[in-house]
DNA sequence: AATACATATTGATAATCATCTATATGAGGG
DNA sequence: CCCTCATATAGATGATTATCAATATGTATT
């Protein structure tokens, strides 16, 4: 993943409202008219968030008649899992500050 | 780890800049002056970008005489891993649109 | 002390963003 | 067809942000 792509699914999880959602929808896929039972915002700015996270890639809308449900795209979740991955280096001085 | 905290780890790795910088992070521990040499960004600009970065708790800075050296906070990156541990569900219909 | 170098801070600006109210779209039900 | 309900869009606003030039701080070296 490009440093632009990866940017932009922190950026769509940088609101405290989405990363809340986002923990809703790991419990359970939801539609829009609960998630927004249980958060103190305005319908249209759930459709804002929810737009963003959709547009990132994160979330998966599924059209159902009046009802909008949502879940976690885990594809996505496990790829930008990968870039936690991360092993301790011991080094703590560059070569160039070394070098002087 | 709280929603809020949640929201600034990821804020904090929003910026293109930033992801390019921790990418840079997790091969090697870098000084400032090396990463200013890679990224086509002023020093202010770096030194911006820097402080989101460690006041996030991301990554870790040590002062060396002149230089500052920098790592990542390896805890931290194992803690906000655990938050793209998921398991994908069946169900897509939400409890309160099948009542209706 | 004086100078050179690495990094931080200040102040300014243009861009992006979260939120709201008001309104629109669209899907069932009577 | 109208009416109701779920969601989306438009437009406005106040807050935050990324960036730079200019300047300050702090550390070695001579």
């Amino acid at each position: 993943m490009t440093n632009k792509e990866l940017s932009v699914f922190f950026k769509a999880l940088s609101d405290e409202t989405r990363v809340q959602v986002m923990k809703m929808l790991s419990t359970e896929n939801l539609c829009a008219c609960q998630l927004l039972k249980e958060l103190n915002i305005s319908q249209p700015t759930l459709s804002h968030h929810m737009r963003i996270l959709c547009e990132s890639g994160l979330v998966i809308a599924n059209k159902a008649g009046k009802w909008v449900h949502y879940r976690i795209n885990a594809v996505m979740f496990d790829q930008i899992k990968t870039f936690f991955d991360y092993n301790e280096k011991g080094n703590i001085a560059c070569d160039i500050c070394m070098e002087k």
